[in-house]
DNA sequence: ATAAAGAGCAACTATTAGGTTGCATTTAGA
DNA sequence: TCTAAATGCAACCTAATAGTTGCTCTTTAT
């Protein structure tokens, strides 16, 4: 339970960036892409996009297939899916706090 | 929007540690909370428990409230539900592109 | 009044993260 | 076949992070 919840770390880290938050909204818009593509429109180098890409694939949250020379990544959904869990988790507990403390008050 | 979207990587910055998230935890666990009781499970120095804190606030993850001599903490949970929303809306945008993809295919 | 608890502040260290450049490798295309 | 595109890999630099220790200050409680 608790660990559930911490093992989400990574994965909110690898969130924690403005960069790649970027690239993971890109993705849910446009789509799969290569990291060229990726790398077209940013003021970053192309190395610098692929380590931020890196990044994300070692917390799960794109995965990368190999398509003739160039490399496509798409978001994984479910893992981002995951994130949202693990916040709501948090929240239900809260929530449960609450409920405690006011059947604690209404005693 | 994408910019309301890029304005959240602080906030999962913050989120993305397993330390803090167990400061997460505890605090909607267990509520308000000082420093001193927070630090008193952990391995960690107090003082390093306080750095989290920190940053933590900085994020504004946690508001801190000075009652004599202690420093009670208490989770904002309208910065969690923002979080909670910014994923929502890459999920919104993912959902919005397989429309488009799924219209285009049968047209 | 004094000792101990709780915090804050500062300095210091070590590791990680974000970024760069340069070069080698594989694949597409004219 | 030969060139240009797309990656991958490695070394390197700098700034930020996570952690420590030590000291001071304020507040509580005996």
């Amino acid at each position: 339970m608790t660990t559930e919840v911490k093992n989400a770390a990574p994965l909110f880290a690898a969130l924690g960036d403005e960069t790649r938050l970027a690239l993971v909204s890109r993705l849910s818009r446009g789509g799969p892409a290569s990291i060229a593509t990726l790398a077209e429109g940013s003021d970053l180098t192309r190395q610098a996009i692929a380590k931020h890409l890196g990044v994300m694939e070692k917390a799960r949250l794109i995965r990368r297939e190999r398509r003739g020379r160039e490399s496509v990544c798409r978001l994984d959904t479910q893992r981002l899916a995951q994130a949202r869990k693990s916040l709501e988790a948090i929240s239900r507990q809260w929530d449960a706090s609450l409920a405690r403390l006011k059947a604690f008050v209404e005693e």
